[in-house]
RNA sequence: GCGCUUUUAGCUCAGCUGGAUAGAGCAACGGCUUCCUAAGCUGUAGGUCGCAGGUUCGAAUCCUGCAUGGCGCACCA
């Protein structure tokens, strides 16, 4: 059941009897609660190509719409807006029946689609940074949410294992010895002493490039100590994977050198095409309006970013058969994404029916509004962050004193993490985001704090009332009016968020719904004596369904709830 | 130089396909509790939506120009 859908249907209905030939009709929002649940503004725009009196259209239109179950009242209002008014019993209904269901009402998609998410694609020479974050929880995020609405999503972690420095560190890594794997527990250390030697010690150098060239060349001796390094900085990930609730497994892993035997393939394929040009030495794609070319093979043969990157695409789609791909990575590589896809469609390595998206986002900047950095400049390791998230959010939990320090420890993992998590998810996507510790564990606004306290609140009720609900919601007053209208959107709003792959739109909805929640359970008393059976057990199935819709938003954030705080 | 992008309240941000008096939170100043989690609710104040034009019945939203901060522009990924 899809809220708006129903009631587009009724105006369309509507249009029908007063004999007026529409195409498709949208009701949005109302702006105010004073405007009702539902407006529709399309009447204007209609009354200007009929050439007729908006007023008197809508005002016509309004005689006819159904009044008999869903919509209870329909005005007309200023120029010729709308409003529309939904029955409290149909809310009610409505409501019963998504706490019935497990989905909360959410159906899933009618016809599913193959998509697949790249995202995190962390550098295996490196340890994950801070610059790894947002990549990685938008695009968990946006896999969690297709899936959730029937979606069958491959994610792809196309990490970062080829090119030149993997000679270098592996050079380094056997001059170690054979058990490199302690020297590995600090990545960072390990690449900066062997960039040291490197440029330091010429002989070093060559036996780096020659190591290049071995592994490139498949020698196994020099692909068994690749693999393993591979294999150590990949367990680094992975804990910070862990660490952060992620869903990426190795089975998702499909590395750059995955698609090193194909571009050879590519190339000629371009060729093929009609496609490539020689320009100074390297092949080249002009694509029609850009001057500065994309190039695709090196002078000296060797394949770049787009090389591997038309492999992937082709890979996914006609291998994977996806027909969305969306890669969840930086802004700053908008152009890029922009000429690879034109070359995938225009080489017909992807069929023209397959949804291609770079889903961008922004920087992530300190306080002061620069890249954060650390004191000294240097990247902030994404474990170290974490970490320190899980002892602030340690000591700014109530009263620590009384629980237990495994109890502290639990929370204080779920409360930092979903902190950072929320807050970054929270802002739109495309902005540059200022972190701010302060902001992001506060409990006031929309934070991943003041929802779990919403969430918290309402299990504590259900910690006093263990028996089960027996009963119907009656929607009695008008913030429990509104509060299940805002129930009965959920569905929409994640369509939505999917569409836009914009994760700030379930936050955005989850904060309006806590916040409501909260007003109503101000001024509605469930369990106080003085309210009646019948009205108590009402307001515990808005309070339980409100519960529920809260956890599946930030379950699909990749957000834990927890019962009490 | 070319291209992409940002600009909304003192601060951090929403604002979906153009719609009614532009919304939150923080910060400021008030109010509510014999306790169903006050880590809450609530009131007041605060904005010529960067500027100037244009399209439209109607523009923060679309178009053009300018200003502003950021980013990207040939053999790194």
């Amino acid at each position: 059941m899809k809220l708006k859908s129903e009631i587009n249907c009724i105006i369309k209905e509507a249009f029908k009897k007063a004999d007026i030939d529409v195409q498709a009709v949208m009701v949005t929002e109302a702006t105010k609660p004073e405007f009702g649940d539902f407006q529709f503004n399309g009447v204007m725009s209609l009354a200007k190509i009929l050439k007729q009196n908006p007023r008197e259209i809508a005002q016509k239109l309004v005689s006819h719409i159904d009044l008999t179950c869903v919509v209870a009242k329909a005005e007309v209002a200023g120029p010729g807006f709308i409003n529309l008014w939904l029955h409290p019993s149909w809310i009610a209904l409505a409501c019963d029946q998504a706490l019935q269901d497990e989905r909360l009402g959410v159906a899933k998609r009618e016809t599913p689609i193959k998509v697949v998410v790249d995202y995190s694609g962390p550098n295996m020479a490196k340890q994950m940074h801070v610059g790894h974050l947002r990549s990685t929880i938008i695009g968990d995020t946006l896999a969690n949410l297709l899936t959730y609405l029937g979606d069958e999503v491959i994610r792809q972690n196309h990490i970062g294992d080829w090119g030149t420095q993997f000679g270098m560190l592996i050079a380094y890594l056997e001059e170690k010895g054979s058990d490199g794997s302690a020297d590995l527990k600090d990545l960072e250390q390990f690449y900066k002493e062997a960039k040291t030697r490197f440029d330091t010690d010429a002989s070093f150098a060559n036996k780096a490039r020659e190591y290049v060239v071995k592994i490139q060349s498949g020698d196994q001796h020099c692909l068994n100590l690749w693999q393993k390094f591979i294999d150590i900085s990949l367990g680094h990930c992975e804990d910070v994977y862990g660490k952060l609730c992620i869903k990426l497994t190795r089975e998702d892993v499909k590395a750059e050198s995955f698609y090193n035997e194909d571009l050879p393939n590519v190339i000629e394929d371009l060729i093929s095409q009609g496609l490539l040009k020689e320009s100074n030495g390297a092949q080249c794609v002009f694509l029609e309006g850009e001057e500065i070319p994309v190039i695709v093979q090196k002078g000296d043969g060797g394949y770049l970013y787009a090389t591997t990157d038309l492999a992937a695409l082709r890979y996914r789609a006609n291998v994977l058969g996806a027909k969305r791909i969306s890669y969840v990575v930086d802004a700053r590589q908008s152009e890029h994404f922009k000429q690879v896809f034109k070359i995938a469609k225009e080489s017909g390595f992807v069929s023209g029916d397959v949804k291609l998206e770079h889903v961008a986002f922004g920087t992530m900047m300190d306080k002061s509004g620069k890249p954060f950095k650390t004191r000294d400049g240097g990247t902030v390791k994404l474990v170290d962050l974490l970490d320190e998230a899980v002892v602030k959010a340690k000591e700014s939990i109530k009263d620590k004193e009384s629980l237990c320090p495994e109890e502290l420890e639990r929370l204080a993992k779920i409360i930092g993490i979903g902190a950072v998590k929320y807050a970054d998810l929270s802002i739109n996507r495309e902005s540059n985001y200022i972190f701010d510790w302060d902001k992001m564990l506060s409990i006031e606004g929309n934070t991943s704090l003041y929802m779990q306290y919403a969430y918290a609140r309402i299990q504590s009720i259900f910690r006093r009332f263990d028996r089960e609900i027996k009963g119907h919601i009656t929607i009695g007053d008008e913030i429990e009016h509104r509060l299940g209208v805002m129930l009965l959107r959920f569905e929409e709003m994640l369509y939505r968020a999917a569409e836009d792959a914009a994760p700030n739109q379930i936050t955005s909805y989850l904060y309006e719904l806590a916040t409501l929640f909260m007003r109503f359970y101000e001024q509605n008393p469930i369990l106080k004596e003085e309210v009646c059976e019948e009205l108590r057990m009402s307001r515990l199935a808005l309070a339980r369904l409100t519960a529920k819709t809260i956890k599946e938003g930030l379950d699909i954030l990749g957000i834990e709830v927890v019962d009490k705080i």
